[in-house]
DNA sequence: AGAAATGATGAATCAGATG
DNA sequence: TCATCTGATTCATCATTTC
């Protein structure tokens, strides 16, 4: 089913947005073999959730606990997996490729279908993300990632992968399979009267990136779970025509609208190259775990005053008490904090030296 | 089939290395049930790699005459990775825990394995390599990483995770689900008259971390593809027990070398961080049995907003209603919990502190 | 007006001991 | 096994309020 007559052409690009209210298998289904160019999908992720989580200040998480994210056995999610992605397959030109977002939950489920089906992996891409929610209750690392996996239709398949604009995007040394993004906040998280419109709204940074590297502008773009539309947004954007299907009247209606107000880029401002985040910081702890300080290693200050002990974890004990370099140095000064990077040193060959030199050389390895 | 008398037992930690030349799946099925704290596995990625494939049945292939096709491919991988799984688990500790490392290529079958067993995943983390291979091609992204899926032995199991201990070698924040390290390189690699001993050798940083996080000195952590032994040389470094199977005397060899000759660290070297969870109970009560807080002593909150007077009992009088710490915290807030340790504060010289340091001063004189 | 403090929030499989 | 109680636990970012 097409929800009215909403189709919209830009005349400029003369590329089309194409948005359907339906269950994807069936509009998939109904819909010519081999005549999508790039398939991006953001299925449900099968969390499995039981009770509610509050946060240490004793607020609520908002979490994600749409009917349409639930499924009876991994069996259920499986078989819905596998009549998607076949459903997907027969539409993709041979020389198109598909991307798949997902998290622990279901990745390995949906990596597994893809493969049996006969697509053919091309990389598994790391979404890192700058902001996460934090693990409130400290039982596990915190789940700062979601993984993408970017297949061709076969082993031998030819498909686009625009290497050098992936280059220029990354200051000019090649992309790697860990993309830096943060998620989805301010401005750019669409809201219906202050609420979120969609729980699991994707950045407008991955489908850029995304739609950059696998496709070319003219080439048709789909996303069978359309959500928010950002894929849709990024396509109108970047020159590229879109088709969207979603089974809710309500996430269709944003999309439509999100889209409609989406301008495409000027042909020759499309070529933006944007710069790398910063290198992120060297923690004490990976210079013990690097082998480049040894538990038991003892540290003081540049007069001798002070004495602490390097322990396994990266933390220092000193006087009976156990800190981080920086606690365990403003504890010894009586001071309210400390760069314990400089305040601690070390004895290499009958001189002191301080820690920080430990770190430099350890981010002058990093860059070699 | 044990290699040798080799066995070492390090009289210092008391722990032992034994390592085991055969096919991991009989050695696994010879050892006692819920014997082993935590499993690290680096499974290889396809049959091939000793000339030897199975059928889904178990059976073994010639790989010369390799005229089956991509499912069968796939289905002996599974069956394989089913097997080896399934006696893992058997041997596993109802709070044990297993690491399984792998790329793209094999990570999502050994996932929904995993998971089709029972196997509870914590976390996918991501190894994130600082100096990966590049591609020389130009035809994908630069495969920058590999991929660790965690698990407990079942959904409601309870595990080892040492939060503090990574809490701290990440600077004070919540270590993430991505791992900065770079790759076995330089001295650190071994390598027999020049060449590298094996072609998969995975950095002692990493092992590193996954055992601090998820086992305690005394454990017994096993490998079932043993490889270069970096498991075990971390193992023994760590005061951890270990027990690695290898089906290539080749690597036995080198393994039972790299091993021996790995010191472990001194015991107050070994120490970590451990968080509140770890420490003895203190009721409030006992606090004021030992005259530490006298009855009569008003509380209130940071905000002075809500104010408390201590009974007798070590109960909390609030507003014509009488209960513990927590439940009058949380009647305050309205809140559905609250620790009332770090909620209530007494006045000190003007100051307000949480009675939580009364706690603190009180467990310090019980361990002087 | 500008700086600083406070509050809100994001795909989350989020506790453990005791009776 | 289940109910009850104690009490441990958060990072980056953006928006809002207070100083």
């Amino acid at each position: 089913m097409i929800a009215g007559n909403r189709d919209s052409i830009d005349e400029a690009s003369r590329v089309s947005s194409r948005i359907i209210l339906g269950d994807c298998i069936a509009e998939m289904e109904a819909m010519p073999a081999k005549s999508v160019d790039l398939i991006f999908a953001d299925p449900p992720y099968n969390l499995q959730l039981n009770g509610d989580l509050f946060r240490p200040e004793g607020s609520r998480v908002d979490a994600v606990d749409n009917d349409w994210d639930k499924f009876d056995t991994f069996g259920a999610y499986d078989n819905f997996t596998c009549r998607w992605l076949s459903a997907a397959r027969r539409i993709l030109k041979d020389t198109g490729t598909i991307w798949v977002i997902g998290s622990y939950h279901n990745i390995f489920r949906v990596g597994t279908v893809l493969q049996d089906l006969g697509y053919w992996v091309l990389n598994d891409i790391v979404w890192r993300k700058t902001n996460p929610m934090p693990n409130f209750k400290g039982t596990r690392f915190t789940n700062a990632h979601e993984t993408m996996i970017w297949c061709s239709k076969s082993e031998k398949a030819r498909y686009t992968f625009n290497y050098h604009a992936m280059k220029m995007l990354n200051d000019d040394v090649q992309m790697r399979s860990d993309w830096t993004i943060p998620i989805c906040t301010g401005g750019e998280r669409v809201k219906i009267g202050g609420v979120k419109a969609h729980p699991t709204q994707k950045p407008e940074a991955l489908l850029y990136r995304v739609l950059m590297a696998a496709s070319n502008p003219g080439d048709v773009v789909l996303d069978p779970f359309l959500g928010s539309g950002t894929t849709g947004a990024m396509a109108k954007m970047l020159g590229r025509s879109f088709i969207g299907i979603d089974r809710e009247q309500a996430y269709v209606e944003v999309a439509q609208k999100r889209i409609a107000e989406t301008r495409p880029l000027a042909p020759d401002a499309m070529q933006i190259t944007r710069g790398k985040r910063q290198e992120p910081r060297v923690a004490f702890g990976t210079l013990v775990e690097a082998g480049l300080i040894l538990p038991g290693q003892e540290l003081v200050d540049t007069a001798r005053r002070y004495k602490a002990r390097v322990r396994a974890d990266g933390s220092l004990a000193f006087r009976g008490d156990a800190g981080s370099i920086h606690q365990m140095g403003a504890a010894a000064q009586g001071a309210p904090s400390c760069n314990g990077w400089t305040f601690w040193h070390m004895e290499r060959g009958g001189a002191l030296e301080p820690i920080d030199t430990v770190r430099e050389a350890y981010r002058r390895d990093l860059a070699a």
